[in-house]
DNA sequence: ACCGTGAAGCTAACAGCGTTAGCCAAGCGT
DNA sequence: ACGCTTGGCTAACGCTGTTAGCTTCACGGT
């Protein structure tokens, strides 16, 4: 079979998918203290142990799990900004609902240093290129668009924001900056 | 003896807050990995089952270290923006500043949800008060700012923005929209 | 001066986590 | 038929946070 590796180059064994599925419905359900090695195999029917064959520690099935994301993320994006008259308000549209829908993964996914080295090359690239292209390709202004949305969905998952807080008009406030 | 309770209205014994200064020093120099009981134990000359006399738990103690951030971030931010021509910039800078110099910390008080009710009341509203000067007392601006900076630290401290990105820019083009 | 109480330390232990070592069975290729 | 590889297993390890119960010391009251 492939190289016992996660997520490199090599594509995925069947078992490393139904690894990844299994870690994200736990992670999407219960949150990262739900995502230990046990309930992983215990969804799987088999022992923690095993997982060892198929994956070399727990941070590597997580970036299963991340790569996932990333792939999902920049899909959402694409198809948001695709058809649309406004690409930039739509663009922070999907961007938020991908988020708030799954807080666990957002912060599993952008809340550490990336391990670039255990993922496969292009997820970050092809998740900037809506931003690029709803920014007129200005590399400045995608980058503080993405820390704009970034800090925007960040503070509104973890609850940072007082309950009284308008959003929608602190987004329009932001986004002022990039149209 | 003051009650048992860390943070809250009451204030901390000088126990505490030895725990918090062996504790914030451990975050600083070896990140989330060297803030275990046993390590600030170690720290103060005790075993980690003593620490239990003066925390109820291992949240609590961190909530002390994230107390003291809060408080040094509010120091920072108004000390920048007193005398700024531009308090704009100068918070910018500032809380770019402290995220820069304390990123372990940084992460620890801001990439989660909060306890509010095991925190000292007034604290976020205290950090808040110059975004909200900087921004002409606008509430959806102060947001819109806080959200842009506290994405730009991140991204930054995770080091997620390109080797090549020219942060200055991709500043200048956010705090834009907030002059 | 003595006694009781409270505080703060200790040891031993527990439960759960990630992970390793070594064994076994099944399937496949020669 | 045999050897090798794969993928499961059990037992165990080390580390983590935390609890239970004991001991000692200091202080206050009588």
């Amino acid at each position: 079979m492939a190289e016992n590796s996660t997520g490199g180059t090599q594509t995925l064994t069947e078992r490393q998918r139904q690894i990844a599925a299994a870690a994200r419905a736990l992670l999407d359900a219960e949150g990262p203290e739900g995502l230990t090695m046990r309930r992983v195999a215990d969804a799987l029917g088999i022992k923690a142990p095993s997982l060892y064959k198929h994956v070399p520690d727990k941070t590597a099935l997580e970036l299963l799990v991340v790569a996932g994301g990333f792939v999902e993320v920049a899909e959402a994006l694409e198809a948001a900004t695709a058809d649309a008259a406004e690409p930039l308000p739509a663009l922070a549209k999907a961007y938020r609902d991908y988020a708030v829908a799954h807080p666990h993964l957002y912060r599993l996914m952008n809340y550490q240093p990336l391990r670039r080295d255990l993922l496969p090359p292009g997820l970050e690239e092809r998740a900037a290129m809506p931003l690029l292209a709803a920014t007129g390709h200005d590399g400045d202004k995608a980058r503080a668009l993405w820390a704009f949305a970034h800090g925007m969905v960040s503070l509104e998952i973890d609850g940072r924001f007082p309950p009284d807080a308008d959003l929608p008009a602190a987004w329009k406030a932001g986004l002022a900056t990039f149209v």
